[in-house]
RNA sequence: GGAAGCGUGGCAGAGCGGCCGAAUGCACUCGCCUUGAAAGCGAGAGUCCCGAAAGGGUCCGGGGGUUCGAAUCCCUCCGCUUCCGCCA
């Protein structure tokens, strides 16, 4: 969420930014919604000051004055029930314009409002072009007999997956390497958080109130929960509604959770296979610092997806998305994506985000300096990885002409083989 | 799910309906003292909102009510603790 003052201060260029998101910003009803709501504020601060005054008054009152001081007392009492619903009626309204304004996109980024319009970082590796036909993860999991994706309709329908032996195995031992890499070498710190939050959770990172179409929503008795499409919700609220020491910062977090994603409106799009599931699992890495640093702890951040998919030897590259193509709360966002021979280019695996202090506003993220000084945190995170995508990757580019598949280094000791046939 | 109790500042812990933004202790900051530290002494310090500032307002788990006036009384919700029930 937006500090109104800064989005209208013309200094801070957000009508422009904002466009190049496509997003039209009314600041002449903002302007409105602001100075009426602060009207109000202060209309009920004066009316209640009197008030006090008026009762303090009473209490030393002779018996002749006091029914008057009371009448005038009962009738302030009205004035600043007026001025509190007024208030309470524009605060409403300011607070739900603000929270449906995106953030604002980082000039550095390229034009543009699809993938198509990302620009290239760099690259990392070879992509494989091999001498016989590339199959994809899902004839290769098949016949490896590791993935069964008729048996998961059958449980839940389409868009779920079934590991099976190695296969569940490897996802395990996917999982437990790159936690392992992040808290040793990296210095995160690993959580287990729920995956079920609250609306004022999902609220705080930026999912609601926009995007409830996108996620699950549960309901017992009168309870509502919603199921995280990934651990950013759970990590980065944990700290919602507190306030950090500066010198505590940088935090560095990670979790390995289960994600649900109602994928509405991607209908056709990667039916096949594990690339696009309503539940799959990640570990996500989440960082609140101090908002000067964030853009560069984005590339620190970066550096750490990158470190973990060059010691799984798998070749991809990093574009820096265009400014009309970030999610809502990110002012920047780096996108890895991975070689995937049978599709022949490259495809997201992890996307990565600076969301400067937009989150910590919404959530209540607070920081305090020893000198005292109060200011909101910035927040990033990034998948480090998707366990299924790893996968998928894993297999696509560890393909052999034998239709076996030989896993990464790295993996072999969390796995206990080295290949699956 | 049933019964009882409790929710006050970073922590601990007082608090008669007006003198309570709230005692006291610890922790904290700045002085003094000390070769240095500890102890001791003195001073200061909460949050959020409105305001250019002066200043004003808010906040004693959340919400509502009674009253001229509520941390203090009433209702309700939430959370915690203990006991019982159920349960992986």
């Amino acid at each position: 969420m937006h500090d109104p003052r800064v989005l209208l201060d013309p200094a801070t260029d957000a009508v422009r930014k904002l466009a190049r998101r496509g997003f039209h910003l009314d600041t002449t009803a903002l302007e409105k919604l602001l100075s009426g709501r602060n009207a109000a504020i202060q209309r009920g601060d004066e009316s209640r000051a009197e008030s006090k005054r008026l009762a303090s008054a009473v209490k030393g009152a002779s018996p002749e004055e006091r029914p008057a001081l009371v009448e005038r007392a009962r009738e302030m009492k009205a004035t600043i029930t007026l001025a509190d619903e007024e208030q309470k009626v524009l605060d409403a309204e300011l607070q739900e314009l603000l929270l449906g304004i995106p953030n604002l996109p980082a000039d550095e980024l390229p034009d543009g409002a699809s993938d198509e319009d990302a620009e290239q970082v760099r690259t990392w590796g070879e992509p494989q072009h091999f001498d016989f036909t590339a199959l994809d993860h899902v004839d290769l999991g098949e016949k490896l007999g590791i993935l069964d994706l008729q048996r998961a309709t059958k449980l839940s329908g389409p868009r779920f997956a079934v590991l099976k032996g190695k296969g569940a195995a490897l996802e395990r031992a996917i999982a437990r390497f790159l936690l392992d890499v992040h808290t040793d070498r990296h210095g995160y710190t690993e959580w287990s958080v729920p995956a079920l939050v609250t609306r004022a959770t999902m609220t705080g990172t930026g999912q609601l109130p926009k995007f409830e179409q996108d996620l699950f929503r549960t309901e017992v008795a009168d309870r509502e929960l919603f199921l995280i499409p990934t651990a950013e919700v759970p990590l980065t609220n944990l700290h919602a509604k507190e306030t950090l020491a500066t010198e505590d910062l940088p935090l560095a977090y990670t979790a390995h959770t289960p994600c649900f994603r109602s994928e509405a409106g991607s209908y056709g799009r990667d039916t096949r296979g594990l690339i696009r599931v309503h539940e799959f699992s990640k570990v996500e890495l989440v960082r609140f610092v101090e908002p000067e640093r964030s853009r560069a702890e984005l590339e620190v951040l970066v550096g750490h997806a990158e470190a973990v998919m060059q010691e799984l030897g798998l070749a991809y590259r990093v574009v820096r998305l265009a400014a009309g193509d970030i999610g809502f709360s990110a002012e920047a966002t780096y996108d890895i994506e991975v070689w995937l021979p049978s599709q022949n280019r490259y495809r997201e695996i992890s996307s990565i985000s600076d969301f400067g202090t937009f989150q910590a506003r919404r959530a209540g993220i607070r920081t305090k300096s020893k000198d005292g000084t109060r200011g909101f945190a910035a927040t990033l995170n990034g998948s480090g990885l998707p366990i299924g995508r790893t996968l998928v990757a894993i297999l696509e580019q560890g393909q052999q002409p034998d239709g076996s598949v030989k896993i990464p280094e790295a993996l072999v000791p969390y796995t206990g083989f080295s290949e699956l046939r």
